[in-house]
RNA sequence: GCGGGUGUGGCGGAAUGGUAGACGCCGGGGACUUAAAAUCCCCUGAGCUUUGCUCGUGCGGGUUCGAGUCCCGCCACCCGCACCA
């Protein structure tokens, strides 16, 4: 070893061509060794990697490359997640077509990629833009629709009147169309939806197994499912018909006062006629779809003439149409009972209705007065007839009862669960392979007709659905009559490419979506790694798809993903300046400003600039760091080294320049080091030897683990003390675990130096350091001495000194003897190997 | 609004109910150098009457010989909410 400087700008490049030429990271299928599958959820080609995806792929790529070290056959592909809007939005902003502008941000993320040096499998890489990829997708529809898990059904979408356009959520920005301004309406349309409800008590279910996911991740699937135990039941309503409602507190029937019902719902549509009533539903349609807007919105209720006949009490309820019913959830009308549910007691209060009280903290609070708001929680049930003194639980049983027996209403499971609706008014997506025919309705694209591939002449210039308003593309003939029929036109949610993708990273078959044999070889992945932002939507979607997929017997696994991580975002402070004409923050990006002691200033005119809090790195804010101009500075590794290093990998990570210039230092204080092997060098080292093996044990423990930061650490620790360590054999030992140890996280410099000492071969492709156990226990350990559970003084003692020599070291103490003013022992608590604490 | 999470020095964080602040960054002092960079060494939670003591893990209570950790009640911030991916 000669050179004095480790340079990134010639050996990243090297040791990456070498892992290619070599096929280092192609996994190979037929191998006898044990098989591990990392997988870290695929890029949208955006344009541009950015320090989130590089943060989750290195976690993915240290632990791909510790599970190669341990013997292990691993598969870590990488692909597109390539549908979506952000490149109808290119196009209809640049003129270019999305295709085109897809492709080429792929070209552009995948060299990014290259440069940061991932162990992936790129012969299996494919992008879901990929007409043999959605071919395959239309496939797989199809079977689903076959076995009846996919339907048609009006369902409610935002619809810009100006643009005359259905608009997704994120396009919806305060009521209003992004582009038109216009005020957003709630619109029906005929879509696609699958089944997911039909597993609805299998995906519950199947969280118990997720051992290894968060959770957090497992409690708040859980909650989305929601499944609920509750009366459905039908009040008899003045007008002779009858309201049937759902709900899950029927231990409260007693303090109903009202009944609500959705603007949608037909008892609501049947009183249209009535020019107030007409308003109000049209009032109700105002608005965007989101559950937030919709829950936040101001209580709106009309009074419709019609009263209900409460089951037992027999009193007249009034009926209202509420903007807070929804039409998808239960029967779309539900019973009031504004003491003990929050949005009752709102529109109650704010329509003047009675607030009675059918719950208390016990028999003697009955009559106490509410305090504002609605008291949800458990408690006795008062003024309720024969539930009078019933826990909430057995009320809700009695009341079930008493219906069933009475024949007007029963017990009933719902949930909160909705089917998926998968349709999209969009081109970028693929093509829902169905025939609309004049004759027989709905009929799938025949088999040998697939993939229906999207047409390439589009125009953007008009909003709306291009697909939809191509001259030719829609035209096609019924499979069945032979006669002229329309295509369908809307394509799939792009949550419908991710949820098996992983299937076809394990095998490609041309003919067909996946090969079985070789999914039961890899699946299920051993670790997935994504954004918290995935945990519901996401991550169900993928879990139902595979087990309605093993429901139809085309693969024989049900849970996808055996352990689930979810890692935080990467963040940077904001640099802003009030535009006082505008009233609004003008944002500069990090390369823009300059830092000293004086603070922050802008470098173009050298005035200050606020410094606003670490937030996630975004365009908007411009608070963000491109990881090539990074790399190109510092190289590869100083990178991959920040992103592991101190915050805990499910925590945000805030960027710093001076961090990554620390990490940069790292790089070449270990290079200085290795640079120190000797393999000549001679004498022991006990105590470097035991630091060396504990510290490629816990390293282990700590990547297995996911605790990236705990492991940086523990090699920090390791490389200062084999620095200060004489030369001896044990000093080289400790350099050359240290090249094994930082193998996973800086594999070019690991690389570098391994070749450097002729250590043969890739270290990519060399075990892990043996550790040695009888190394790994200390001989000696520092005993704690309390008083009161206060320190008083700390001592060494032998491992496993017994209680009465601990005991008697520390009354051997003068600091704790100080500290006890001779007041007399009550109690001596000794832990071993610990501490000792005397009460007095 | 509903669901989920987070909170420890100037900063990122560490800590099976048992020595709070490991490790890193920043900062201060020193060495080397003609000088700089690089590198190396030392110091670095606050306070005090400084052999040592007191306070200190978002806030207020509690359990315990002992609480960052367990329990109860709050506060602040972040994420998700079904057409962003």
């Amino acid at each position: 070893m000669s050179d004095h400087r480790f340079d990134p700008s010639q050996a990243d490049g090297r040791w990456q061509r070498a892992w290619e030429e070599a096929g280092t990271f192609t996994a190979d299928s037929d191998s006898a060794k044990p098989k591990s599958y990392i997988l870290e959820m695929f890029p949208y080609p955006s344009g541009r990697i950015h320090m989130g995806h590089v943060r989750n792929y290195t976690m993915g790529d240290v632990l791909a490359r510790y599970q190669k070290m341990r013997g292990h056959e691993v598969l870590h592909p990488m692909g597109w997640d390539a549908f979506g809007m952000p490149a109808e939005n290119a196009a209809m902003e640049k003129g270019v077509h999305p295709g085109e502008w897809t492709r080429a941000n792929i070209a552009q993320m995948k060299a990014q990629l290259k440069r940061i040096g991932f162990a992936l499998d790129w012969t299996r890489e494919f992008a879901t833009c990929d007409p043999e990829y959605y071919g395959h997708e239309q496939a797989l529809f199809l079977d689903l629709y076959e076995a009846g898990l996919v339907y048609r059904k009006e369902s409610t979408v935002n619809w810009d009147p100006v643009d005359m356009t259905v608009l997704a959520n994120e396009q919806v920005i305060d009521g209003k169309g992004w582009r038109s301004g216009a005020e957003v309406e709630k619109r029906k349309l005929n879509q696609w939806f699958l089944k997911i409800t039909e597993f609805a008590d299998d995906l519950l279910e199947g969280l118990g197994s997720l051992e290894d996911w968060p959770e957090k991740v497992r409690l708040m699937q859980e909650n989305w499912i929601g499944k609920s135990q509750g009366l459905e039941f039908s009040f008899d309503l003045s007008n002779g018909g009858k309201l049937p409602v759902y709900t899950t507190r029927p231990d409260t029937i007693f303090g109903a006062s009202f009944c609500a019902i959705a603007a949608d719902h037909p008892i609501a549509q049947g009183l249209g006629d009535d020019a107030d009533v007409a308003a109000f539903i049209e009032q109700c349609k105002r608005g965007g779809t989101k559950a937030a807007e919709v829950e936040t919105a101001e209580k709106l209720g009309y009074r419709t003439a019609i009263t209900a006949r409460h089951p037992f009490t027999g009193e007249a309820l009034p009926v209202f149409i509420a903007n807070f019913v929804l039409m998808e959830y239960g029967t779309g009308a539900v019973m009031g009972v504004p003491g003990h549910d929050s949005r009752d007691f709102e529109f109650a209060t704010k329509y003047d209705l009675p607030i009675a009280r059918v719950v208390a903290s016990d028999p003697a609070q009955a009559d106490a007065p509410f305090e504002g708001e609605a008291e949800a929680g458990d408690g006795v049930i008062v003024n309720s007839d024969f539930l009078n003194g019933m826990t909430v639980e057995a009320a809700k049983a009695a009341v079930i009862a008493r219906a069933e027996a009475e024949g007007w209403g029963e017990g009933r499971t719902v949930w909160r669960l909705r089917d998926w609706g998968v349709s999209r008014q969009r081109y970028w997506g693929t093509p829902i392979p169905i025939i609309h025919s004049p004759d027989h309705g709905p009929v799938p694209v025949p088999r040998d007709q697939l993939p229906v591939v999207l047409p390439e002449d589009i125009d953007f210039s008009e909003p709306g659905n291009p697909l939809d308003r191509h001259p030719t593309w829609k035209h096609t003939t019924c499979p069945i009559s032979g006669k002229p029929a329309l295509r369908e036109t809307d394509t799939l949610d792009t949550f419908v490419d991710s949820s098996w993708y992983f299937l076809r990273f394990a095998s490609q078959p041309a003919d067909k979506p996946f090969d079985p044999e070789e999914v039961a070889k890899w699946l299920p992945v051993k670790h997935y790694i994504g954004g918290v932002e995935h945990a519901i939507l996401h991550l169900l979607y993928a879990r139902f798809w595979t087990r309605a997929l093993a429901h139809l017997g085309k693969i024989d696994v049900k849970e996808p993903f055996a352990a689930l991580f979810t890692q935080g975002m990467v963040t940077h402070e904001t640099y802003s300046r009030n535009d006082a004409a505008r009233g609004v923050p003008v944002f500069f990006a990090p390369e823009e400003v300059r830092r000293n002691a004086e603070g922050v200033s802008l470098i173009a005119d050298g005035e200050a600039v606020d410094v606003g809090r670490v937030i996630k790195m975004s365009k908007s804010k411009k608070n963000v760091v491109d990881p090539d101009a990074i790399i190109a500075k510092h190289g590869a590794d100083a990178v991959r080294w920040f992103m592991l290093s101190d915050s805990p990998p499910e925590r945000d990570l805030p960027w710093s320049d001076a961090g990554i210039e620390g990490c940069a230092r790292f790089v070449q204080r270990l290079w200085r080091l290795f640079q120190a092997y000797d393999v000549e060098a001679t004498g022991e080292d006990r105590a470097l030897e035991r630091k060396t093996h504990q510290t490629i044990a816990a390293v282990a423990a700590d990547i297995e683990a996911l605790g990236f930061n705990k492991a940086v650490a523990r090699i920090y620790e390791l490389t200062g003390a084999t620095e200060k360590a004489a030369p001896s054999a044990s000093r080289s030992a400790a350099i050359r675990a240290l090249m094994h140890l930082v193998a996973p996280m800086m594999p070019h410099l690991a690389e570098e130096a391994y070749s450097a000492i002729g250590g043969g071969g890739l270290i990519a492709d060399a075990p892990w350091p043996e550790v040695d156990p009888a190394l790994l226990v200390d001989d000696e350990v520092t005993i704690a001495l309390q008083h009161m559970g206060k320190l008083r003084d700390t001592v060494q003692a032998p491992k496993g000194a017994s209680k009465e020599d601990l005991e008697a070291l520390a009354m051997a103490s003068a600091n704790l003897q100080r500290s006890l003013g001779g007041a007399p022992i009550r109690k001596v608590i000794v832990v071993p190997d610990r501490l000792v604490n005397i009460v007095t």
